[in-house]
DNA sequence: GCGCGTTACGCCCGTCGTAAGCATT
DNA sequence: AATGCTTACGACGGGCGTAACGCGC
């Protein structure tokens, strides 16, 4: 066995964890997930019961990080950031970080070539596999299951269209 | 607005996701978790749709990651792999990683030295820092953010039980 | 026929909001 | 009184298993 998956705790806990660590309000923590203090409290207690530690100190009316608390927040901000940017980052590369298009040499030299720089700034982390084509292709036809598109250069970037894609 | 917290996929999603896309297969995704491929082939779905990417190639009767996918699960495992870790290492350490004791010099030399390496041994994460004070104090008064207890140095760490601490 | 993925149908449990309670300021 | 956390209660919905289906081996 990998790791023991089946006792992570939920995203809505650690977000509720994460949430309150920072602000350190479970008040503000509602607040800023659009739930009540209620269900705040209940996660905070569920996630404590579950990993069997102390994560605040209940004092008067205001709650404070234990020093264990403060570790596992720093440890879960960090993987919930990378879950988001993962996500985030996959809405708007789709092609997986590389992208491989068959064109026709003078498209190539006429039409794109002025538009690559620009694109692969705005794409940071994608690769771009180039290959020129003599003859005319639908696509790329030995691709299994591509969605057909014309993968807008011009595009900001922001959509959740589909986009082709081959792979090797 | 930090990180966009409320459209995180759910643990689940991305658990199914993970363990099919290391596996290969639904079928064994589901194996290893304890569900259903139904309930695989349902989790993955909604994660793609979610995410607005294909994150399989449905082919013949095996999938294949995309090569969005593959980019994506890199991510996804190593962000899993964190949580779980840092939840695992919270039940063995409830300490929060840092242990500050303030010992007579005697017990110290007598009772504690003795028993320290072995308590180490079974908590490698923890650092501990040792303050021999002269005088019998409550805990240390300067040392910020400590962690005073009984930290039972014979108790075998895996107890879900309440432990006293302060704070500063 | 067997194995794998997909889809439809109920059911259950987790999680929410509401609301009441208690303590502190 | 006002604020903040806790707890009880009822309701809703996400996610499960079962089961039936299609499709390659």
């Amino acid at each position: 066995m990998q790791t023991p998956r089946r006792l992570l705790p939920s995203i809505g806990l650690l977000s509720a964890f994460e949430a309150s660590a920072r602000t350190g309000s479970f008040t503000a923590a509602a607040r800023e997930l659009n739930l009540t203090q209620s269900a705040i409290s209940r996660q905070i207690r569920a996630l404590e019961e579950q990993l069997g530690v102390e994560l605040f100190l209940r004092e008067r009316q205001t709650v404070r990080l234990t020093p264990a608390g403060e570790a596992y927040a720093r440890d879960i901000r960090e993987a919930l950031r990378r879950i988001s940017a993962a996500s985030l980052n996959l809405r708007a590369n789709p092609f997986g970080g590389t992208l491989n298009l068959a064109i026709l040499p003078t498209f190539g030299t006429r039409w794109l070539a002025p538009r690559l720089p620009d694109f692969l700034a705005r794409h940071p982390g994608i690769t771009i596999n180039l290959a020129t084509r003599l003859v005319e292709a639908d696509a790329a036809p030995d691709v299994p299951q591509s969605a057909r598109s014309r993968s807008n250069f011009n595009d900001r970037g922001g959509g959740s269209r589909r986009r082709t894609y081959e792979h090797d």
